[in-house]
DNA sequence: ACAAAACGTGAATCAAAAC
DNA sequence: GGTTTTGATTCACGTTTTG
């Protein structure tokens, strides 16, 4: 299934564009990018309190122009575009300085975006000077490699995250501070370093255990130690050999996933194995003949058939079928048609009908074991 | 000093295109500018509660390609350009859609980004069918006409409207809902009308009493109703006269300067800080699969999943929800879930380990003061 | 009359498995 | 791979209706 010759959990160095162009062809599950922001500042920045500011000012940050960073920005955008699946999906983090760019490139080569979703800095650096807002937060375009194709989005894992509410596109994360920031003799070792925080986010809501996912300015390896705590596999681009060795050593440093298989999967009641409705008639929780009603009050009453089609004024059909001719739009049957219980003459949507058949399937499952 | 034939306080009808070319050059203190999405819709969608969801199909947010539109923001951000004073500056608010096309264009063409800002929704559409994140927030980007030029920015009248701390780029505002909500007939009038206090918070930072402030989308005219209340000048153009009419009649009956401004400002509920259990994760306080024990002496163990909901006995869900499968009554979680300490094996309530997170979070906070 | 519950709605690129 | 069938999915507010 995997290409064969896929260099799992390894920091390739070089230039990601050369080092792309190497890799198979879909491979890859989910690319994570943090490309320069070609900041362009021109001068030394002080703080009231007359200290300097340690700003971006990296060699490997500085653009000719916009026609040069756009350059850059096609050619590395393509070769990942080329290694991705087609149900692949790419982050890229941006902020005001780069991000059209990016976005607007992203989508001449045709890759579809998703959302876009903002990182909120809980903690971000002020304006010193007071004449501009302060810059509090980066941008997160999420893009598919095509229109249409099926992608991955956990959203009942993003649920649970959030207190069983839907993720919404802000985020509000602090910035990577304190032990969690890498430091050289004292100095941080990059400038530009992510919070592990966010690669959770990112990296649970759109792959899956076992997927592949691929950094192509990987720095200092954030997006390896969040790949391999969360069961996933990692591939990581970086140019700079003594930005790669600090990353395969934090990353061999870094706590290894547990043991229990379980814990990483996410649940997705749309993967839950399909019982079609005639298995209530199978399992004797209906009967032919028995009545079913549309909603809760009205007085639109079926009969259930032997082969588990339904039949209400003429017509016959799956739940599915004659709930659509009773009403516009797409229908659940499971939600629509009523049983009445025998005890409490009360009606009771037949979908709890098929929650009794699932867990009795699955509590003789487990007796067999 | 104002350019004698400048139309001050009038909705102008025709392209703005067009009509653009006939005001002076360099004439214009700010632009605010609410261009089509060109959002591409492409089947009816419906909510969990059967009902139709009235989306924006109107004929003016159609366009062919991502060329077509490309060529229809450089001619109306060049037609935008040419009437800007140097010191002037942009505002074009806008979503994933389009911002990157509109991002990219302006920087093209000269304008120079100060900041981008973006509007996080308080109360945003959900997204129904769970694909994707709720897209809560539109991005506003914030352009002088040349780079290195004086501008206007009102520093202190930001930090006063911000609790005397400086205004961030994130600004939590509710859309535009209830008697705000311009209608005709019980229907709305305009389907992309944005609140007024967005609208506030533009002019407010970004020019001066008498300045003259344009909007070459003017729709039912929310710049001109904002720019009458703060005592700015306005010049709005707008293609369907009908909107323009609505426009009109409305600025005429909206409250002339000096009423107070009170309602603009607006409570920002974000700060409040709320940490859901899976923010333990995040922030790797908790692993996914490590033990949880229902209280500090019990054999009840239940597994940390990596969405931060918990396992036991089959059932997933939040620390509330399964503790309270454990015990009848109100449940809080935090106190009645222990984890073993490392260094000690001792078990201890995961609250220990939000106060611990909370701390970490408060002194990021104030290590940036 | 008042409180509680029900209803309506917003810039939305909104399905996926089985056959 | 295109077509058919199954069936998963929503949050904060403001307004209206019900009790």
């Amino acid at each position: 299934m995997d290409a064969p010759d896929l260099p799992i959990n390894q920091v390739l160095e070089g230039d990601c564009i050369d080092v792309l162009q190497r890799l198979p062809a879909e491979s890859i599950d989910l690319i994570f990018a943090d490309p320069p922001y070609n900041l362009q500042l021109r001068r030394e920045l002080w703080r009231p309190n007359l200290t300097l500011v340690d700003g971006v000012d990296d060699a490997w940050d500085q653009f000719g122009s916009f026609a040069d960073y756009d350059a850059f920005t096609t050619a590395w955008l393509s070769a990942c575009r080329r290694v991705l699946k087609r149900s692949g999906t790419l982050w890229v983090i941006g902020s005001y300085h780069n991000i059209y760019r990016v976005g607007a490139r992203l989508q001449d080569l045709g890759f579809w975006i998703l959302n876009d979703v903002v990182w909120i800095k809980s903690n971000p650096t002020p304006n010193f000077r007071g004449v501009r807002f302060t810059n509090a937060h980066e941008t997160l375009v999420w893009a598919q490699k095509e229109r249409g194709a099926t992608y991955t989005f956990n959203h009942h894992a993003m649920r649970a995250l959030n207190e069983d509410k839907q993720m919404r596109s802000d985020w509000m994360l602090p910035i990577c501070t304190g032990r969690e920031r890498l430091r050289v003799n004292g100095q941080k070792a990059h400038t530009t370093q992510k919070p592990e925080a966010l690669l959770y986010r990112v990296l649970l809501a759109s792959s899956n255990p076992g997927d592949v996912v691929l950094d192509p300015f990987f720095g200092t390896g954030t997006t390896g130690v969040v790949a391999r705590r969360l069961n996933r596999r990692w591939i990581g681009i970086e140019r700079d050999p003594k930005y790669a060795a600090l990353a395969r050593e934090r990353i061999a440093a870094s706590p290894p996933p547990g043991s229990a298989p379980g814990v990483y999967a996410s649940h997705n009641p749309r993967r839950e194995t399909r019982l079609p409705f005639g298995a209530l008639l199978e399992n004797n929780l209906l009967q032919p003949g028995d009545p079913l009603y549309f909603g809760e009050q009205s007085a639109i009453c079926a009969r259930v058939q032997a082969d588990g089609s339904l039949e209400y004024n003429g017509q016959r059909g799956s739940i599915h079928k004659i709930a659509r001719s009773l009403h516009p739009g797409p229908c659940n049957g499971w939600q629509l048609w009523f049983y009445e219980d025998a005890g409490s003459r009360e009606r009771r949507p037949i979908d709890l009908l098929r929650q009794q058949l699932r867990d009795l399937l699955k509590s003789s499952d487990e007796g067999e074991k």
